[in-house]
DNA sequence: AAATTAATTCTATATTTATAATATTACTTT
DNA sequence: AAAGTAATATTATAAATATAGAATTAATTT
């Protein structure tokens, strides 16, 4: 079974020489032999096999023999093929697939917790202080209602400072409390994915 | 001013590379560092940074400072838009502007003609004798009739053997003539784009 | 059968490039 | 001001690859 990546890198290799995109253009005009592309081209016609040779492996072309010819013809199918599956929005998320994602999250929590999951000092970096913020927000259950004793017991579990664990969910909009300070609950974390310009939600 | 074809290339060059299409995806998921892609990738920061300078040269990333890191965001924008070009048809043939495309013709007609342009010997091969007649054709004008004499005289320029040029412009589809064989005229060459599967109608 | 032709394969070479270690730059925290 | 941090630039190296000459293959013509 074949990588997803593996499948486009072979796809955009193929396209990403000049002599090869000229190619391509050319066939698009009509289909032609080595010999004619080479003349076209100026270059060796064993170059141009070679051209070709990746070409077809991204399916862009295939040949008909025709005599001691081989008529070369482009795909176009291929091309549109794929200008489509760049505009599916599958495709991106397809090439993470089976990626580590969490690693640094995972660095900076190995970085600042010792042996038992404690945390031994907080990050003063914000970015890394909320990984950490975000970590112990999994202790929480979303929809349900924990009071202020019950959201330090669970704190004291990472550390004993309560207080600024507390005061932190709460300032980054992790969790929220009921007016005067009675209970705590989880924020529903909204997927949000990006959009081009806007600043990053998720700092 | 730049080529066509030079932008082509550095566009798929940057996508035609494993890690280039993983950070693509990554950061198609949220803007992130490049402490954060170094992790994920397992790959030396340097190594990602110059990654993502190629993707920014494409145009397919940009990075917004933020203290003392870069936080890169993907234009989604750019990746559609080429997908919109590829798939537009005036794409293709803008890769072959400025292009010799009649070398391999001239190259032909060089070999088999003499000093004052007439033939030295008919082409054995079928593509090559077709890069004759239709050179010769250029000698008829669309929507004129030829009486048979008159043809034979203009065919005459290129070489004595008129009876068998006649013969081939019309075998092959070039020039038509009327019921007993009074007129000749040019037949118009439909320009008939290749289709996909299709043998071709040019050969 | 021998010669010719187009294409491919093999081989060698020069160029490009992915990677990372090191040095430098820009910014932040102490 | 000094120390620390992330990113980039510089440099070196190993791997990938565009190119073409030579050898080979497959088909055609003489």
């Amino acid at each position: 079974m074949e990588n997803q990546v593996d499948e486009l890198v072979r796809f955009f290799k193929a396209l990403a020489e000049p002599n090869r995109l000229r190619i391509i253009g050319l066939l698009a005009q009509k289909p032609q032999s080595v010999e004619q592309l080479a003349s076209i081209l100026r270059v060796g016609e064993s170059t141009v096999s070679h051209h070709l040779s990746k070409l077809g492996e991204a399916g862009l072309v295939s040949a008909r023999a025709e005599g001691y010819y081989s008529i070369y013809a482009l795909h176009t199918g291929a091309l549109a093929g794929m200008a489509k599956k760049i505009l599916h929005e599958e495709t991106l998320p397809g090439l993470v697939l089976g990626m580590d994602v969490d690693s640094y999250d995972r660095k900076v929590l190995a970085t600042f917790s010792d042996a038992n999951g404690r945390i031994k000092a907080f990050p003063v970096q914000e970015k890394k202080f909320l990984v950490i913020l975000r970590h112990i927000l999994e202790e929480f259950e979303s929809g349900m209602k924990y009071s202020e004793k019950r959201v330090n017991q669970i704190l004291a579990r990472y550390s004993a400072d309560t207080a600024t664990l507390r005061r932190s969910m709460v300032e980054h909009g992790f969790m929220e409390r009921e007016g005067g300070g009675g209970n705590y609950w989880r924020v529903e974390k909204k997927t949000q994915p990006h959009i081009e310009g806007e600043p990053d939600p998720a700092r």
